[in-house]
DNA sequence: GCGAAAGTACGATCGATGTCAAACTTTGAT
DNA sequence: ATCAAAGTTTGACATCGATCGTACTTTCGC
């Protein structure tokens, strides 16, 4: 492993691909986790109900959207949430969305 | 026709339910038409690139969610933003969108 | 009344996406 | 060296939703 995936610069921020990545419960779930906790968690740390590699795919749709950064710690993955960038680029958008509780389903 | 359709009041609405009707492109070009407009516009007054029967699921999308309210006037269907109550319930979500133009695709 | 205009209803289609299981890879610890 | 832990990859599957055409309904104007 130990390769850091590519990661879409803010220049490339497309509101599109954000609200895509955001329509997911699961991944809404996730970006919420991360924003309430303020520290980076592995993908195992996550409380989400879906299967690791289920998991693996929601990861990379919210780090190709520039949700989240991925860099590796041994073999745990660790995210971040890119909070400032995805403000920068859409103002209120995070804050609109992490105000409300995420849908059990 | 001459029938109101049911609207969802303001404590039913739901964010994933909005955020599913928001994530469409052409159903955001709607709100966003309306929203610059700041007028009321027919069903058929609005630069979509779809055909009717397509519009009308997408304006029964966008009501069923509460951010249009439609009534009839004539033959003609009605639409008007419900900006001040998606603004009480998520504040900041519609602004942050608006903000943004739509994306071609 | 009649025709046109504005939508609606109803299927049907087709592509996208969320899901999982199984096999694999990489890294750290013993 | 071996094993376990943490993810990834691949392929299959199922569901959902955007789309359209056609037929239908309602209302307005002549």
């Amino acid at each position: 492993m130990g390769r850091t995936p590519p990661h879409p610069e803010v220049s490339q921020f497309d509101l599109q691909q954000v609200l895509e990545a955001l329509v997911d419960p699961v991944r809404r779930s996730i970006v919420a986790q991360l924003d309430a906790s303020g520290v980076d968690i592995p993908c195992g740390g996550f409380d989400i109900p879906v299967s690791k590699s289920t998991a693996t795919h929601h990861f990379n749709v919210l780090r190709e959207a520039g949700l989240i950064r991925q860099y590796y710690v041994g073999t745990s993955r660790m995210n971040s949430l890119r909070r400032a960038e995805m403000d920068e680029v859409f103002p209120g958008l995070l804050d609109a969305l992490t105000r409300q509780p995420v849908r059990k389903t």
